[in-house]
RNA sequence: GCCGAUUUAGCUUAGCUGGUGGAGCGUGGGACUGUUAAUCCCAAGGUCGUGGGUUCGAGCCCCACAAUCGGCGCCA
């Protein structure tokens, strides 16, 4: 039952001129009453497969014209070196087994014409139709979307790599928790035994509490905000790199969230150069975020530009999406936003003791519009400060009393940041949505199928 | 929470000033010896999102509702 010999090999020449079992799924099939030409699809790729009349018998003839798009098979056959098949190899077939046979009843349901989707301006917007998101779990199997899942893969790949390698421990949190990181109303609420608990928005609170034990640690988990956001970044349970590191300031943890994003553009060029082109991302711009440093502006440079540029912004203001595009849009790498105004932030961001106005915290936010990719900073680390920074805010202690004992005994400077993988994979991809990275995207309106 | 749009066959859609809803893909049947999302011929497949209204007559006009999509706020 073993598979062992898959197409993109065999397209890459490995088994020229020998006789093979190709396993796969029927992508495409067309041909005469003499001979049938079927195109088909392994995780790996593509392959014509040709079968003659005069070779196979009239019975595997007959099966292989009934064979309808998405059927499973077995295909035993000579591989040759043919310019007019598409990839440059061919299996000249000699025996057919058909697995999985789909019923004409019920014809696989995706077609070219479903593919086609496009938004109101006529731009395309794969997998977008109602239709399209009804049917995840057949989408998941085209083309463009297997292309979506390897370059996910390989992002979470290079980001456990790139913290191994810097020697940081991997921890997990809790995904039911009682109390909020971010504002109160994006939490989702979960009945508990009679109690409320709520789906984490971030591991970040309880990574404080690992930090005395592990000093450098990270994870890659979802997190989940009931935000009714509609746009093309958002998702209500997406995935969130994090990381948490003692004794560490500001420029060092931006260091690593700049150290983890370039690692992930370089695992992709990699790893992943034909999965690129077959979607027809420059390889050009990804080498250019992996090779180049990255640039940073504080807050109030940002606020001078846009100001510059007429646009309506005051000190204090947080800068939100629509302001965020007209900063980056002159961008060609992605940019480091530090040093926001301490009214902007929520109490657990540390004040910078050079100027209390502000705190030390960063945002990245990444070029051609996809906006902010990773939020972080310093902590407040003394019991004293976070006591009075929750009180400044009104946000009650009860909740937050194992993270205010975390200062309580040998608190010291620390700090880390959240990375929106999906986000970060969309930018990377090119996607014209962000749930074109994740295999079933739950959105404000959907959590099927 | 706010704003905009869409809903016609399994899918993608056309449908003019209101007068018996067309097509392509897919499926079924047939033809074809090298096709490239093959081509050619034929067939089946529609209570036009739901409910109400106007009208002699509604896919089209009006109202309500629903579902979905796009954008904003918020964020990763």
């Amino acid at each position: 039952m073993t598979k062992t010999v898959w197409i993109g090999d065999v397209q890459d020449g490995l088994h020229d001129g020998q006789t093979v079992e190709l396993k796969g799924w029927i992508k495409r099939t067309r041909g005469s009453n003499k001979m049938r030409f079927v195109v088909l699809r392994d995780s790996t790729g593509d392959i014509q497969c040709v079968g003659k009349k005069d070779v196979i018998g009239e019975e595997s003839f007959e099966a292989l014209k009934e064979a309808l798009i998405e059927s499973s098979v077995i295909l035993t056959g000579t591989v040759n070196v043919d310019e007019r098949s598409e990839g440059g190899h061919e299996l000249v077939v000699h025996a057919v087994e058909i697995v999985g046979a789909v019923d004409p009843e019920r014809p696989f349901p995706i077609n070219k014409e479903a593919l086609n989707v496009v938004d109101e301006d006529g731009n395309p917007m794969p997998g977008g139709s109602e239709f399209l998101l009804e049917h995840r779990h057949l989408y998941l199997r085209t083309s463009r979307m297997t292309t979506m899942l390897k370059l996910r893969s390989s992002a979470f790949g290079a980001i456990h790599n790139y913290f191994r390698n810097e020697d940081f421990i991997e921890y997990q949190a809790p995904n039911f928790v009682a109390g909020a990181v971010e504002g109160g109303s994006t939490l989702f609420e979960v009945p508990y035994f009679g109690r409320t608990a709520y789906l984490t928005q971030s591991w970040q609170l309880y990574a404080e509490a690992a930090m005395p034990a592990l000093e450098r640690l990270y994870t890659i988990a979802p997190s989940f905000r009931a935000e009714k956001s509609r746009t093309r970044r958002h998702l209500t349970e997406f995935w969130h790199a994090e990381m948490e590191m003692a004794w560490a300031s500001n420029d060092e943890i931006m260091s690593h969230g700049e150290g983890v994003v370039r690692h992930i553009a370089r695992t992709l060029l990699e790893e992943r150069e034909t999965e690129l082109s077959s979607i027809n991302r420059d390889l050009d711009l990804i080498a250019r975020y992996a090779d180049n440093p990255y640039p940073h502006m504080r807050y109030d440079e940002a606020v001078e530009i846009l100001q510059g540029k007429g646009v309506e912004v005051e000190w204090g203001d947080d800068l939100d999406y629509s302001k965020e595009k007209i900063l980056t849009q002159d961008f060609d790498l992605p940019h480091f936003l530090t040093h926001y105004p301490k009214i902007a932030k929520p109490f657990y961001h540390r004040v910078d003791t050079e100027d209390e106005k502000y705190v030390l915290c960063h945002d990245l936010l990444a070029p051609e519009g996809y906006g902010e990719i990773i939020g972080g900073g310093e902590r407040t680390w003394s019991e004293e400060e976070i006591l009075r920074r929750l009180d400044e805010e009104g946000t009650p202690r009860e909740p937050y009393q194992f993270y205010i004992d975390t200062r309580a005994y040998g608190g010291v400077p620390h700090g880390g940041f959240g990375l929106g993988v999906d986000r970060v994979v969309s930018w990377l991809s090119g996607a014209s949505h962000i749930r074109e990275v994740i295999p079933f995207p739950r959105t404000s309106n959907r959590v099927t199928p």
